[in-house]
DNA sequence: GTGAAAACTTACCACTTGGTAAGTAAATCG
DNA sequence: CGATTTACTTACCAAGTGGTAAGTTTTCAC
């Protein structure tokens, strides 16, 4: 665990507090979002980062404090993966097309940071209050686009925020649902996860894509 | 909570001990499924029963059988619930569309139910094995419906465990994500539920159904 | 009826939990 | 340099954790 993340030996007290914090809310966002935030106690934190539980809680008043810590990172992490899709060339199916490719990325690369939101969603209350804020921005960006590209007739016509959450629940649900995969039959495979974007990216073009379509091209 | 569980009063020794053991697991299912098998200690569970915790030790050894227990309990319900749908009268579409609605149904009755499956398969291990097993039958029923179909040119040819997944984790998306739906302005009133559901199943219907569908009716 | 098994409860325990208080070595500032 | 602030650690604690041991009452077999 805890690897990649530069050890405290150097530069200014400034920098090495804020290099501290950065490895914390690192192994936080990892283990809360495969483990679950019940189910981490800080001393087992503290113990992955080879620091005290005092420590932390030198950071951050208390656990609740860390956890909205680490929300903002894992949104602001989020948004740094998503938001450049959006704004990437390519018109109609393709920017969709390359916004499921950067999921599925991040799926595979850092399943906790999904893991992580659907955590927080089932939390409830101030948590999922908080990631719904920090998201929202991006989520308005998505909606915007959306609308567009069904006004260019690019995009079949209807709720935008309903066709968000079906994408983004069918891409999350291929990319992270290990075990129902495996339930069907579905090793998770790094050569099975490109066969499975394939048939992914299929079955949302057929969903989502106007039915007599303006796409540059349909997805083989 | 712990409505309509009734209590333990009448009956015979047998009958009573499975009626406890009965409400014991309603009552574990709601609570691991809604706050997550961690959150919930036994002395939680048996205050919300009246009992102590040392009566839910009675029955089963350890906390561990106990979550082993609600997971056999909730494959069960599960497939009550959606095998009986896979029966039913009409071809194509129609059944497709009345899985929907019934998996729409429990997310809205039993968001319980659907929640604890997602949090088993997070827990990994022993558990989501048991569950993968446990549903077994279950999946190779519906890959099977699925390949008919397929056959008969009702839906569109590809992967059908893929498909099983990509229709499922839609589905548990747009019935379940109620934090996702509120990011994206959608409140999850009964009204809107309605207007959901239509707008998920011409979804599913645009990624499922062959392009040149034989299908009795598109829906509406 | 009587002995035994079943279905509990009360009492208890070692361990873990989030969190506080007090101390300490190092960096920063006057 | 000396005082102070920063970034921690060691020591500790009350509450809660899963689990054991030993009763106690009710039901059942005979």
């Amino acid at each position: 665990m805890a690897l990649a993340v530069s050890s405290p030996t150097k530069g200014s007290r400034a920098a090495r507090t804020k290099a501290t914090e950065d490895r914390i809310l690192t192994v936080a966002l990892e283990s809360f979002g495969t483990k679950g935030f019940d189910s981490v106690s800080l001393d087992d934190l503290a113990a992955d980062l080879g620091i005290t539980k005092q420590a932390i809680l030198y950071h951050w008043p208390s656990k609740l404090a860390l956890l909205n810590a680490v929300i903002d990172r894992a949104a602001f992490e989020l948004i740094i993966e998503f938001d450049g899709a959006l704004s990437e060339d390519g018109s109609g199916w393709s920017r969709v097309e390359s916004v499921v490719r950067r999921i599925f990325r991040v799926a595979m690369r850092r399943p906790e940071l999904l893991g992580f939101i659907r955590e927080i969603s089932r939390i409830g209350g101030d948590a999922s209050l908080r990631v719904t804020t920090d998201l929202e921005p991006f989520v308005t960006r998505a909606t915007v686009y959306f609308e567009r590209e069904m006004d260019a007739g690019r995009i079949r016509r209807c709720n935008p925020g309903l066709l968000l959450v079906s994408a983004y629940s069918t891409v999350l649900g291929a990319a992270t649902e290990v075990e129902v995969l495996r339930a069907v039959g579905i090793e998770p495979t790094l050569r099975s996860t490109v066969v499975r974007r394939r048939e992914l990216l299929s079955f949302l073009y057929a969903a989502m894509a106007a039915p007599e379509s303006k796409n540059d091209q349909a997805p083989r």
